[in-house]
DNA sequence: GATGACCGTTCCATATACGGAACGATCCGT
DNA sequence: ACGGATCGTTCCGTATATGGAACGGTCATC
């Protein structure tokens, strides 16, 4: 943004509302630019605005789902992907036996795999964590509720929850099959 | 403020836009009944108000990001969970038949996780991906022989197999149990 | 050093998403 | 039967997200 000096006389540029809002902005204008195509093209081909994606992109907008969408879908990536960095905590309980598989660190975020089983009939709260971090879990059997204490997610075998661990977090079998499931964490680094 | 004089008397409801506002709508809706709370109660204890949550539950609106944050803050679900339905994609080779589960897009590298379901008795190639591609595997049932077609490696129930993914590999069942499987790609960019 | 094509940002009128208030319906307790 | 509480929907003025049209900057080619 290399707008001279400062710009003065014009409306004012409403304040970035949210953290959030700068991220997704933030996420977009990479994804584009690994595309390689300039931010008029994606307007054009996307049929929006340029102000609002500029806006967009820069922080300064509150988007529309339909703004969103119509750039996802440019982009070929979805939605959801706009939105998956969130989130923080920590690890690890006492009830729940995990194996580390593999940890992987990049340049800005870290990630770690566990394989996880949790006995039949056990709970386990863990407190909150570092902001950002997230987990995710693939559950192959049994049933398991997880996630924030005060809205836990209920799955079983065969499918995925995602919880951001900034709040505590709980682990609790259902029924009385043991839980076998893969977690991945992610810690971005600040 | 500029609100013209063409403005017809009437405010017409507005069409339901597309599809995809009319799933968001419902999830909120299951979500909210899930919960246990009236709509009046959901939009005092989100901030907004009951016309914005009302219209939006029934499809007649397009959401802002600003406010889909609060409700789904609110509801204690991750914001990507109501668009679950994008986020879902299957592959499907000759014998692998695999659901993205989540997509990370990092500062260098991004990840894809999947969960496999390798029927007993088949075997499938994959072409080379490109350089400095890998492929993490934990299995959870069955036996794989998976890995560069020329040094496959054998992992069974419980553990965790890693290879580079830049020559063809390959994936094949030992045994006559399904394998079921977790599988983490990662990609670092150029 | 023009000219033209394109870039990203800003200005602005218009369209529309927003919340507050009014509304009819339902369900109490009295 | 009657208030009063709460429900979900609709009405409507206001706030704001939108796209089109400037605008200034950069980079070619002449």
């Amino acid at each position: 943004m290399h707008h001279s000096f400062m710009d003065s006389g014009r409306q004012t540029p409403r304040p970035a509302l949210e953290t959030g809002t700068h991220d997704v902005g933030r996420r977009i204008r990479l994804l584009r630019e690994e595309h390689g195509i300039s931010l008029s093209e994606l307007a054009r081909r996307a049929g929006i605005g340029k102000a609002t994606l500029s806006g967009l992109e820069n922080g300064f907008r509150n988007p529309t789902l339909e703004t969103l969408w119509a750039i996802t879908a440019e982009l070929g990536v979805p939605l959801a992907s706009l939105l998956a960095a969130d989130t923080t905590s920590v690890i690890r309980g006492t009830a729940v036996e995990g194996v580390l598989l593999q940890v992987f660190e990049d340049e800005s975020v870290t990630y770690e795999l566990y394989r996880l089983v949790i006995p039949a009939g056990s709970t386990q709260v863990s407190p909150a964590h570092h902001e950002g971090v997230t987990e995710h879990m693939t559950i192959f059997a049994g049933v398991l509720n997880a996630g924030p204490v005060n809205a836990p997610l209920l799955a079983g075998a065969g499918e995925h929850i995602t919880w951001r661990s900034d709040v505590p977090h709980i682990y609790a079998t259902v029924g009385d099959e043991d839980v076998q499931a893969s977690l991945l964490i992610r810690y971005p680094r600040p």
